[in-house]
RNA sequence: GGCCCCAUCGUAUAGUGGUUUAGUACGCAUGGUUCUCAGCCAUGUAACAGGGGUUCGACUCCCCUUGGGGCCGCCA
């Protein structure tokens, strides 16, 4: 409580702190502000130290305490001190602490460092447009700033409306910012601003400075907007006789249009990106090149290396503009990198939620499980259904009988069977959610595609400007199933279908060539194998781009590949 | 309007007075591998905002202009 306390920090250790205000989603930026004060922590072997600050009760809302906590959870942002991930928040929630405030807020009151102001807010309105039309800064003219005690005892006791403003004093302020270096403030431009609208309900910059303080915060790392708010802070800190942590303002984070990023430029809370299925090693390794780098020519860093490359200085002074593309590349680079297992892990709430395939029914639950304990497993399935924590997929694959169902025909499948659909998508992933879409072709009964999608269109780019004519798709989609039909099942698989189809194709394009021209004359021509190729996987994946023919080819099996290589024939 | 902050290719950045015909990555373009897409490989594209100083020499230091941003709440 007194300033004896704030020595009980070790010389020299390292203290940073996050400080939200659950008034919104936990954005890219703010998450940055996390990353960074955790980084600088960590590389200095120093405590984070996670607050709450919700002075302002009316916007605070529970539930984005929970999206700020979970957020940073899943970015792998760790917290040292601060409040319990279900919800128990200690002595790091400022409502939890208005006795703290007050007694600060009576010191000052008693030490005429503070005093009780009852303008009214349209009178105080009126006086900031008048100094903002006479070009002055709008600053309080201090009308109740010498009341006579009695004075504000009888005004008290009328019950009229007051707030607390800070005697501000008039002087130069100077301060050492790790970024910036040297700021320079006129306070004599601010006034005498509010610091709590009652003795139980401070204000940002007062209970800001008092929980530094009270947790022992050494380093006060935030973004640009708060550079107005440091000589205030610092007064208030001279006034309370606190000492004063070190400053690094940290650049803004700019939409591509330079203008303040928003919801109009698309995601901006952290778990939307996860939705989106980016993975937070890739939006870590985003954030933390937003504004600073490492010097050297690599790109790639995990938490761990950033923990130990993160300097302050380092961090750059200038805006920087959030580019998506490059959060994309990293985002495949990273999906690359997964095991087959984790990325089919990844996948499986994409493909429940597109109504792919469905969980085979659980046994039903044991008769003798207490209805409480029922209860709560429900509710918490229900919480992480898709999106959640992926615990559920998480059992399915430790419990090795997991299975699925395809949804559109009913059959029985395993998680193997999908690890390969993954496999062969990992590369062509930009982000988890793409996963759908792509391979839904796989799970469908029958395929919707475009007659026309199956000619091969080289063939169409051709200098005679020739196209596969139906009759010779025909043909093509002929061959491919006699060649098929005639491979054992145990011969079913990539490298053997390869094998086969390779030089079948390369033959196919010698004796079919474009349409109309002599067997003698197509000889002649390069050897195409699209010809048999694309009509092939265009009638498996009913898709103009999709992995190789080979792999669908195995994946879906030869009974259904003959099957889809027959419809393909009715629709021409 | 006042105060404050910032300024290298489209984007993120390297660069801390001569090593720079300004490097890297993303993006984009072209070519190769390839039935397609993706991936991979190769090549290319493109920047020191402008003007004054200081200096033998300036992307680097100083000043001005311009441009961008932040703050000026009984929000944080």
């Amino acid at each position: 409580m007194d300033s004896e306390e704030f020595k009980f920090r070790k010389p020299g250790e390292v203290r940073t702190r996050f400080a939200p205000a659950p008034t919104g989603f936990l954005h890219i930026g703010a998450a940055r502000t996390a990353l960074f004060n955790y980084l600088f922590a960590k590389k200095h072997k120093g405590v984070f130290v996670l607050r709450i600050e919700d002075t302002d009760i009316e916007r605070s809302k529970p539930k984005y305490e929970k999206d700020i906590l979970e957020s940073l959870k899943w970015l792998g942002i760790e917290w040292d001190e601060g409040p319990d991930i279900d919800g128990n928040y200690g002595p790091y929630r400022q409502s939890k602490r208005l006795k703290i405030y007050s007694q600060y807020l009576e010191k000052l009151l008693a030490e005429n460092k503070a005093y009780y102001c009852f303008c009214s807010e349209e009178e105080l309105e009126a006086q900031r447009q008048y100094r903002l039309s006479i070009g002055e800064a709008p600053r309080y003219s201090r009308k109740c700033a010498d009341l006579s005690k009695e004075e504000v005892e009888r005004l008290r006791a009328t019950r009229k409306p007051s707030v607390i403003r800070f005697r501000l004093p008039a002087k130069k302020i100077e301060f050492n910012d790790l970024i910036r270096e040297k700021l320079e403030f006129d306070t004599s431009l601010i006034g005498d601003i509010v610091i709590a609208k009652n003795l139980t309900n401070p204000l940002y910059n007062f209970a800001c400075v008092v929980d530094d303080f009270e947790n022992k915060v050494s380093h006060v790392i935030r973004g640009e907007e708060h550079i107005s708010n440091t000589p205030k802070q610092i007064l208030l800190q001279e006034a309370l006789n606190f000492p004063s942590p070190q400053y690094a303002h940290l650049p803004m984070i700019l939409a591509p249009d330079r203008t303040k990023l928003s919801k109009r430029h698309g995601a901006t809370g952290i778990l939307e990106y996860r939705k989106e299925g980016y993975l937070p090693e890739a939006v870590i390794n985003f954030i933390a090149f937003l504004g600073w780098n490492p010097g050297g020519e690599r790109e790639i860093y995990s938490m761990p290396s950033l923990t130990k490359e993160f300097s302050i200085e380092r961090v750059q002074k200038g805006g920087a503009i959030f580019n998506i593309k490059r959060l994309d590349f990293l985002n495949s680079f990273y999906i690359r990198q997964r095991s087959a297992e984790k990325l089919t892990e990844l996948c499986l709430p994409y493909l429940l939620e597109a109504g792919l395939i469905e969980e085979l029914k659980p046994a039903a639950e044991p008769s003798f499980m207490p209805s409480q304990a029922l209860r709560k497993r429900k509710k918490e399935q229900k919480k992480d259904k898709v999106f959640g924590e992926q615990t559920q997929s998480t059992q399915l694959f430790e419990e090795k009988g997991a299975k699925f169902r395809i949804k559109a025909t009913g059959e029985v499948i395993n998680l193997a069977w999908l690890q390969k659909i993954v496999l062969i998508y990992q590369e062509r992933l930009k982000k988890i959610s793409e996963i759908s879409e792509s391979t839904e072709f796989f799970f469908k009964e029958k395929l919707e595609y475009e007659k026309n999608l199956l000619r091969w269109p080289r063939a169409k780019a051709s200098a005679q400007e020739q196209v596969m004519a139906d009759k010779e798709i025909k043909v093509s989609l002929d061959k491919s199933e006699k060649i098929l039909s005639k491979i054992k099942p145990e011969d079913w698989n990539k490298e053997n279908l390869e094998k086969i189809l390779i030089p079948e194709a390369e033959k196919f394009s010698k004796e079919l060539g474009r349409v109309g021209e002599p067997a003698a004359k197509i000889r002649e021509t390069k050897i195409d194998r699209g010809y048999l190729l694309w009509p092939l996987r265009v009638a498996l994946s009913g898709k103009e781009a999709s992995a190789g023919p080979f792999e669908v080819v195995e994946i879906l099996g030869k009974e259904k590949t003959i099957k889809r290589i027959k419809e393909a024939k009715e629709l021409l």
